[in-house]
DNA sequence: TCAAAAGTGTTATCCCTACACCCATGC
DNA sequence: GCATGGGTGTAGGGATAACACTTTTGA
């Protein structure tokens, strides 16, 4: 896929034969938790939820963030492989949690050409991919807030950067909970990512809730605490410890290792089991 | 896009650029439940959940069955734009309830080209189109049969033809409720349809449970014995009538109507509300 | 000693299951 | 009269929410 330094680079070729070809791409929301210390040693971090975004350096959209995605190889491999294959590209991991979100086609995505995506969402334990991220990559936290059923704001911030964006939800039928999103407001991110990132985020809270995928953002080793912080990150709601045990007790091993060090009673670290 | 009604015909053009293009198709299972009149006159009529299947009269895959589905316009329309031009070219109805399932993108889904395919699924009250199909179109009954817990056999059965699949299901990974399908036995139905099939019965299963998409397949005014026999055959299993009313209290209406002549006790007719 | 989190036990409440029971109809 | 489905009440059990409480550590 070409890429094009400007508009009029663009414009040249626009309405050759190249126009009328359809091209799939993948968009890749890859979520992970952050921790961040905090000033009382006795407190500990705090987490946020992260996603990955990618700054772009070519029209259209230049100099907007984007999710990492790529073009489908025609002849040569699935949406899945595409997928991970960009993932290994932009983390250097191959093993990662990969599910497929929606396929998105409105008409007018790409300026340049027809595009139609399939969108997937990623998930992953922060501490695999500690090594340096390629140039234009960076992690953004994210806060959810629902102003009320019909409107979402999502706050995106990284060392530097606030991004700010507002989604109007609108039920697609009476009989079901789909919503159509769309940004009303939005002046930092490409293309139809925002309702990408949205849909993401509000298939992970439900999906927490009757599956075991937050394991796929937990290192091998964990405390309760810390997984419990994780659930209450995600569904950005506070749990009660008792209830937060029990729920999840069939789901986790204990072991022998203790945590040690952080300024209140050790706790003994878990490990994920599989069960049912 | 070219029908070819010969391998040999085909072949000619294989090869040719035409082959390195992508092409996009909608497949759509559209599910609705027939009633069966039982021969005892006290007996309420039988309830199955039955899906349309046109058969193929080119090739490939001549003779087989497959879903109603379609090539996307790549210049005019959306994919969802696309999927609701089938159904209406199928039962010559516009608002019928659509939703998308997944995207396919296996690369040897069809010799022709490389095809990537999302697939929809749709709900129907029968009674909305008893006018005459169009040819080649014909209602399946669905029995499902979970063999253990990585198999399934489909029987589909019309008035003339049975036909049995079996389908593997393998956990993708062990945090998850997603599987892989395999079709292991199948003999009578095209492409990767029998996988679409399963994948679209199996999440009406779910969602009937969080939402109120059974409505969509009901008539506007209904009994609520007629409404747990439609929850009965989806989720394949009996419920218990006092359970049954307290769930579904909220989401109906009671109205004046009354149905009579059934053999037994009239039964008020009810009609769907939206709660919430 | 103290703040913070780890970890456990107990009660009150809700919801669902299961069963029992009565009602009204067509033949 | 009787088989059939319509329709309702209630007792019992299991899960969950809310709260109270004890334990253990680093500074």
């Amino acid at each position: 896929m070409k890429e094009y330094q400007s508009e009029q680079e663009f414009l040249k070729d626009y309405n050759s034969d190249e126009f009328e070809k359809l091209s799939m791409t993948t968009d890749i929301l890859l979520v992970s938790v952050s921790s961040k210390k905090q000033s009382n040693y006795r407190k500990t971090s705090k987490k946020m939820m992260s996603i990955l975004l990618v700054k772009r350096t070519n029209y259209p959209y230049k100099d907007m963030w984007c999710l990492p995605g790529g073009f489908l190889d025609v002849r040569n491999e699935s949406l899945d492989e595409c997928a991970k294959r960009v993932l290994k590209n932009e983390t250097n991991l191959s093993n990662i949690y990969l599910e497929q979100l929606y396929t998105f086609s409105d008409l007018n995505r790409d300026p340049r050409m027809r595009v139609v995506s399939t969108s997937y969402i990623a998930l992953v334990d922060k501490n695999r991919l500690k090594e340096n991220l390629n140039e234009n990559v960076s992690w953004f936290d994210v806060i959810l807030l629902e102003e009320d059923k019909e409107k979402v704001d999502i706050v995106l911030a990284n060392e530097e950067e606030t991004i700010s964006i507002t989604i109007k939800k609108t039920l697609k039928e009476k009989t079901t909970d789909r919503y159509k999103y769309q940004a009303i407001k939005n002046e930092k991110i490409a293309f139809d990512h925002p309702v990408v990132i949205l849909s993401g985020i509000e298939r992970l809270k439900n999906k927490i809730n009757y599956t075991d995928i937050v394991f796929n953002m937990m290192p091998e080793y964990f405390t309760l605490g810390e997984l419990q912080q994780v659930y209450e990150v995600i569904q950005n709601k506070k749990l009660l410890d008792p209830a937060f045990r029990r729920i999840i007790a069939n789901k986790v091993e204990k072991t022998e290792k203790v945590q040690t060090g952080e300024g209140h009673r050790p706790s003994a670290l878990f490990k994920y089991k599989h069960h049912d």
